[in-house]
DNA sequence: CGCAAGCTTGACTCATATCAATACAAGTGG
DNA sequence: CCACTTGTATTGATATGAGTCAAGCTTGCG
């Protein structure tokens, strides 16, 4: 089987894909960002990870722009050499099927994240984040309403297409408005409805 | 082998990615676009396709979003029933493989394209979009200067997250700068250095 | 403790959207 | 072939959402 093996775990270790494209990673404990940059060095935040879900799908196929993981905490992730997943693969056609459908799954989110970044106002996007975060929690066993943001403010304004600014004062409105309570990085959606209406 | 068989012609004819998951289609001529709507109907062109080219790989896992493909264009489709292509593949894991390898080409464009809407100015999503253009038609055996553009502006503007009004404007003041010449749909890439430069 | 990093809040600016008017292009039918 | 309609594109004037700049506050860590 899989010869398993868990990497870095320290706050704020990078986990680089590298120069030549070897393995994919499922995070097992803990959390990472993804990012790309552009040529003069802007950044975009592209995704957060939590444990089950796979990071470098996007690197099977090489392209121009390369993602680097980085953790967000103390984390640790399992190791899959691709060779050897194509290996398996030719025995077990469900695993190939299986990472099909996690591509497609990745896929498919990042549509969704086009139409935020495309077309939703500020308000919407942070009420669609919160609720994406809350979905995921929740899928995962925890509570949905009440967690952890392991990633900073700037790496959600990043990851929205926003300012860090515009993401404070947003979620301080939130509070004030009884939306959700939240005190650093703990938060608690308090009127998921409402919170859902304000999704566009 | 793969029944192949072609679907729909018409301009502006829809290609509905069915309720129940059933096929992938590959692009034989013509273009075109695939949409996700948001609940209040705002709409989002999450891509343009061409002939060689997979629509449907982000449906093959199930999501709340569901893309729609229309055509920009006299077009037509091979459809690959998604069942055939699991049965071909346990024979074939080459299929299976580059079965992943397209989707996670797709996944790096659409990674590209969230910085293009995160992070870059109204120029810079114009003038990265006709490079991109341009490099698939080159790739296609097209010219890499002189094309049609099948789209409308709406929908480029749609797709790069603007305005059409701006979108027009940019395409003019590029062709005052001479880095461009544009009637209607035909364009030329005049200064495909300056163009580079403009991309961010 | 004290510095550095991250977060919040306020005042002001600017890029791009919106609104409005006109022009152009492609069909359609008489 | 020409008027008419309809959709699409351009161009100008104005408004505004969110960014930028600036200052203070909070948190966590050496």
């Amino acid at each position: 089987m899989a010869a398993e093996y868990t990497l870095s775990t320290d706050r704020h270790s990078r986990l680089n894909e590298q120069e030549s494209f070897k393995s994919l990673y499922i995070v097992r404990s803990g959390s990472f960002k993804t990012t790309i940059s552009a040529s003069n060095g802007r950044e975009q935040v592209t995704g957060f990870y939590f444990p089950g879900e796979f990071i470098g799908l996007d690197a099977i196929h090489h392209q121009s722009y390369r993602s680097t993981a980085k953790s967000l905490e103390s984390s640790t992730v399992c190791e899959l050499p691709y060779k050897m997943l194509q290996e398996i693969g030719k025995e077990m056609p469900q695993l190939q099927i299986q990472l099909l459908t996690r591509l497609s799954k990745e896929l498919s989110n990042d549509k969704s994240l086009m139409l935020l970044l495309g077309k939703k106002t500020s308000d919407e996007k942070l009420a669609t984040y919160l609720l994406s975060l809350s979905k995921r929690f929740k899928d995962r066993g925890f509570s949905a309403t009440d967690f952890q943001l392991s990633m900073s403010r700037g790496d959600i304004a990043n990851h929205l297409g926003l300012a860090v600014e515009t993401v404070s004062r947003i979620l301080s409105r939130f509070q004030e408005n009884g939306l959700i309570t939240i005190a650093g990085k703990v938060i608690s959606l308090k009127q998921v409805k409402n919170l859902e209406d304000l999704c566009g």
